[in-house]
DNA sequence: TATGAATGAGCATTCATTCAT
DNA sequence: CATGAATGAATGCTCATTCAT
């Protein structure tokens, strides 16, 4: 009865559009893009249809929430990552998150790479990822330069594009790829044992 | 007056069901295989619906069609290779076809990769492509181990890793990404120059 | 502002559900089953395609709703007899009903005939059916028993058996079959007169 | 290569019509009318669709032949019943004959029995349907009468709507129905024991 | 007579999206 | 802010029918 104030409005907001994305990326993550309907996410959610189109316009711009949401964690991630003091203990630390991602949120993982191909259709998202690689490598670079290695920069782009395709690898093949042993011979290779 | 021979009948349905395939994979290609619908493709392929039915059971078997086309150019890329003399020629034969199918046929490559990371929803595709890779990596390993590379099972499941993943950071980044460059870093990498 | 209640939703499905259920028993009865389409069904109902599906998950699904309908109509056709004094005038009631049935309801009677004939594809109908004669015939028989009949439950499942005959026979011969004269000479046979 | 005499293409027309309308009719019988396609027969019957065309011009005209041949085998089932001697004998043969034909043959007398119901849609068979009806009734009563049955006309329409509801009842209820037990009480009924 | 490739209208069904309440 | 009934275009697929050979 009484109005609510702005900031309870805006919170309301915040944890509708929170539970919605979570139905969305757990139901995109199992099912994939196209075989999850609105219903489907509205169900999960616990939510009605009426209310998902408040906050998202399209099917589409659910997308755009869920890479909101893996930029931020991966943000968290490079905080956690800065605490480490030497190069080779954040090159480590990444790493280990990367192949921690990949085998334990194998169907989050799968979703990322799966939206990634299809960036096309999803623009918005596409100057996100674009960014996110051209900050990446240079950052990388440093730190590999830092450790020692020669061709920083080239090295530091074949280390991306190996992580990716074990990643790939990983989601085509499962158990068949000896995942561990591919990061020990990261580890090895760039000399962070 | 009198109907026409078996052989006459064959070449007829390989030549619709090639105009098919076609268009299927220039579209699949192009849209992706949830974008695309029937009616497009047999638009595409100037053909009747019916008729596409009449070869293919279900939309997905023309997913089966188009991997079995591409396998079939993939052998022929290994009879290929197999002229070569040196296990480094080999090697750079391979990895050069490799990047040319990546830049030279994007789409159709790009449509292969998707594919593979649904291969839960093409179980018929699955089995071809873990038989590929198992046989893949010794072969490549027994080359690199020629070629006088230690560690070499490792080293070619890396090898195959990186090669994967500049594939699938150049359909998601396009020209961003300097892929001349990462072909030297690679040919550097594994003694090949 | 807000929602609708739940009863006033409650009554807005009902009735869009009962739109639909008459026009699919007025085209089933009409056409019949397999020649009557979902489009003219909802076209006939002045409602759109998405909310038939709504309410009914398949197009057999539609069977169930009208089989309860003629369940339920059934149920109120006994209540009344039970109403009748007599067993005589009870076993009268339900034969006149019957008749009254064939005759008036013609179109609707021969869809309840043709769906009984095909019970294998609706399940959900067969137990109904089955149900409702071994509960009849030892009903009939107890009342024929009552009026002096013997052997009634053989004479029971002759008498079940003749009216649907009658019935059928007058699906297919229209006013060709003297139904009046029959009626009255099972009236005679069974001393209900 | 010598030219065939008339004779010899009428037998050949011949063959191949039967072919196809057996095949129909036990394709119809098992699984209806509208859940066979031609398909389905031309493969069952051996012969190609168009073959089929030349002898069939609408998928609704394989009914006509085979009601036909229905009619045929009731023909020959009369000149059987003729070599009875008396009025009885052969009452009792036409009741074992049809009594017969539903147990044995149900799913046959089910595809005749639903046929009969959509006699709207299959016009030349009506006409049929009725000179038979009309035909049958007077020959069973004279029957009947020859017994020493009284009010003979009614009760040769009484006693075929019964067999008729009989053979209806038996499509539904199967086994339930205790049908031997029916066929006594007819024969007892009409004095054929 | 006989073949089967080819057609395309038509069907059941799905689902993103809208809007009155 | 929130609901869910309602929409209808679009989809995958079927099948009676035609016709060049």
């Amino acid at each position: 009865m009484s109005p609510r104030t702005t900031e309870q409005l805006q919170e309301v907001r915040e944890i509708s559009k929170n539970k919605i994305l979570d139905a969305a990326l757990k139901l995109f993550a199992e099912r994939g893009f196209h075989n999850t309907s609105i219903s489907q996410i509205t169900k999960e959610a616990g939510v009605s249809k009426g209310l998902l189109y408040n906050y998202f316009q399209k099917k589409e711009e659910l997308i755009d929430g869920i890479v909101g949401k893996a930029m931020a964690e991966g943000e968290e991630l490079m905080r956690e990552m800065m605490e480490q003091t030497s190069p080779q203990a954040k090159l480590r630390f990444i790493i280990n998150a990367a192949f921690t991602e990949i085998t334990e949120r194998k169907e989050y993982y799968k979703l990322i790479t799966s939206l990634s191909l299809q960036l096309d259709h999803f623009k918005n998202v596409k100057e996100i990822v674009f960014a996110k690689y051209q900050n990446s490598i240079p950052f990388f670079a440093s730190l590999l330069e830092e450790s020692g290695v020669e061709n920083a920069e080239e090295e530091a782009m074949i280390l991306a594009a190996t992580m990716d395709g074990i990643g790939a690898q990983f989601i085509v093949l499962g158990e068949i790829l000896p995942i561990e042993k591919l990061k020990e011979s990261l580890f090895k290779r760039f000399k962070l044992l």
